[in-house]
DNA sequence: AGGTTCCGGGG
DNA sequence: GTGTACGGAACCT
């Protein structure tokens, strides 16, 4: 039996003899950061089904379907699990394969006893790390015996340790982890245009990293041998050389993370084309394996297994609210300062120019590697923080949506309070036209002209807190079944009611109910008791943050200080994005009722804010949704 | 007005 | 990979 502890930075799984293997990529913890790849054959595919009626009949036909061949499974067993907080009766299903849940959900919710499938819609590894508990980016303890070699793991690296586990793996703390970080750029000779990797040369590469390298890898360079401004140039002999010596810096510096901007969609790309009519391979695998593109949605993402690869262009997307995401301006936003900036379509001419041009040219490249590594180490901490809240691999993280993040933490809580999560919507356009839209915040323009003596007002966290204080949650929502009202004409009348809305009704205690909160404008009733599902996991989120903010106040060490500054601004991140899992289409926590309860009360809080702050002689020269700025005349206060 | 297409970043 | 997705501006009809 042989332990280890290790961060873990990826994982995904391989069919091993027909079955799943988990992988599990880490960097083992202590002074050898020997590489490891963790291998788990013990965890199974499943999904739940709901009955339409009788259980057993159910599992009858469920058998009947296998004993006809058109169903595999191995497993069927009876739980309760809770349906929006409600015990229910379901069936888990499991499987050999997890192809098998995509192969077999349709013709099983075909079946007239199964009123849904749950939980259908997961993938593997993400469910290996929800139902084990396991952070990703954090450190984890395992037990099991380390082996020579694994079928699909061809690695040549010498410091990789296979290692079959013997147990599920155990999270062993969630503290902040140091990780060895790389950025990188591509220059390109393109003389017509946009790049085309069929013809034009990469011409320089350009390299930063938090590990002491620091270079420019090029075929040019040797006029400025004796330039000591210059010494970031490694010279090579051929683009080849070029892509050989950049592949051997990732490798023999033991990277954990690489950087590039927008390298989802150029730079690997390119870099790929441009190795492959070399020969090279991109085996930067942690098994050895080739870059791999990953269609997500409207990216591909450049991926190597074990090798992180973060595209900023993509985090910077959502970490910041800009006009442009370049990185000139990207770098301004931050740290106030202009990049070195060469055209892009000028390039060619500065690099057969020579001399001063060239010069500047290599300048202008390693300006670009190092404002993009300073970028990551501004960003990234946060990342890693949201990594490990939301419990999901870093990589998906920094390329999910908030939205997203927001779903798969809820997903993770849901397993830990034994909810089945609910399916994602099946939305149609005509369901959208139906049911209009939300509307926003309250909006005062502001009024024209130079205000003295202002004051501001803001709600701290305004929605989070309305949704914990009116327990705005679908599972606690009341939803009325009168016969003679469609779910279109609630709607209607929803309408109506916000058009025709009086201002004594708005401010109205309406939500006074023994039993009920009564949401302003539509009165959508939601229960008091119990908690709802996402105003409890928010509730979870806030404490976390304030136990945080605690101990960031209780430490005098720097570095720990700031570590906990960035994990409470992703907390407060996760809180402010809970909000939009009600209003956007295809969450599974998708509630358009929960979504106009909240903006309606925090339009209600608003105007009562303006209207008690009018009353003591301030005048509201401009609001928008949780907070305004009010100019003081005494001559206004009422008596 | 209401729908549909295009584009972001990169050299 | 237990996949197939964004949101706003600009441009149609």
């Amino acid at each position: 039996m042989v332990k280890r502890n290790i961060v873990l930075l990826d994982i995904d799984y391989i069919t091993y003899e027909e079955k799943p293997v988990m992988r599990l990529f880490g960097k083992v913890k202590g002074e050898n950061s020997n590489d490891l790849i963790a291998l788990d054959d013990s965890f199974v595919p499943y999904l739940y089904i709901l009955p339409s009626g009788n259980i057993d009949k159910s599992i009858k036909d469920l058998e009947e379907l296998k004993r006809n061949g058109d169903l595999e499974f191995t497993k069927l067993e009876k739980v309760i699990k809770k349906d929006f907080q409600v015990p229910t009766e379901f069936i888990k299903i499991s499987f050999t394969h997890p192809q098998d849940v995509p192969k077999y959900r349709d013709i099983i919710w075909d079946l007239d006893s199964v009123k849904q499938l749950r939980e259908h819609d997961i993938p593997f590894y993400r469910r290996y790390l929800i139902d084990n508990a396991l952070v990703p980016m954090a450190e984890l303890e395992l037990e099991g015996e380390l082996i020579d070699s694994f079928e699909t793991i061809n690695s040549n690296n010498d410091s990789l340790e296979i290692f079959k586990l013997s147990e599920p793996p155990k999270t062993a703390n969630t503290d902040f982890q140091q990780f060895r970080m790389m950025s990188f750029d591509l220059e390109v000779r393109n003389p017509h245009g946009m790049p085309n990797p069929e013809e034009d040369e990469i011409i320089m590469i350009g390299i930063d990293s938090n590990v002491g390298i620091r270079k420019v890898i090029s075929t040019k360079g040797d006029e400025f041998s004796n330039d000591s401004e210059m010494c970031f140039i490694e010279k090579v002999d051929s683009e080849k050389e070029m892509i050989e010596s950049f592949i051997k810096t990732v490798k023999e510096n033991n990277i954990d993370i690489i950087i590039g901007y927008n390298s989802d969609l150029f730079d690997f790309p390119y870099l790929k084309d441009r190795a492959k009519i070399w020969g090279i391979d991109l085996d930067l695998g942690l098994d050895g394996s080739n870059i791999k593109f990953i269609r997500r949605g409207f990216n591909n993402a450049a991926t190597f297994k074990g090798l992180l690869h973060v595209d900023l262009y993509l985090v910077m997307r959502r970490y910041m609210s800009l006009d442009r995401y370049t990185l000139e301006r990207v770098y301004f936003e931050f740290f106030g300062e202009e990049k070195i900036d060469v055209p892009g379509d000028r390039i060619y001419e500065f690099w057969d120019n020579g001399g001063n041009e060239l010069k500047n040219l290599f300048k202008y490249s390693l300006d670009d590697v190092v404002s993009t590594l300073k970028i990551a180490q501004e960003t990234l901490p946060l990342n890693l923080e949201l990594t490990r809240i939301v419990g999901q691999p870093f990589v998906d993280v920094t390329r999910m949506a908030t939205g997203q993040q927001a779903e798969w933490y809820l997903v993770r809580k849901a397993y830990e309070v034994d909810e089945v999560v609910p399916n994602k919507p099946n939305m149609t356009m005509k369901n959208i036209k139906e049911r209009g839209s939300n509307v926003g915040g309250y909006v005062k323009e502001p009024e024209i002209g130079l205000h003295e003596n202002l004051v501001q007002f803001d709600f701290k966290s305004l929605y989070p807190t309305l949704i914990i204080s009116k327990n705005i949650s679908p599972d606690v929502l009341v939803k009325e079944n009168n016969s003679h009202n469609t779910k279109f004409e609630d709607f209607e009348t929803g309408y109506d009611d916000i058009d025709n809305i009086k201002e004594e009704e708005l401010s109205s205690d309406m939500d006074n109910d023994e039993d009920y909160y009564i949401s302003p404008e539509h009165f959508f009733k939601f229960k008091k008791e119990p908690q709802g599902f996402i105003p409890s996991a928010l509730e979870d989120i806030l404490n976390e943050r304030f136990a945080v903010k605690n101990k960031m106040k209780a430490t005098d060490n720097p570095v720990l200080k700031k570590s906990l500054s960035v994990q409470q601004q992703a907390l407060k991140r996760l809180a402010n994005t809970m909000y939009g899992v009600y209003g956007f289409l295809r969450f599974r926590w998708y509630s358009f009722e929960c979504a106009q309860a909240i903006t309606a009360w925090g339009r209600q809080h608003i105007k009562k804010a303006m209207e008690e702050a009018e009353a003591y002689g301030f005048k509201v020269i401009y609001a928008d949704t949780d907070g305004f700025y009010a100019k003081y005349l005494p001559e206004m206060k009422k008596e």
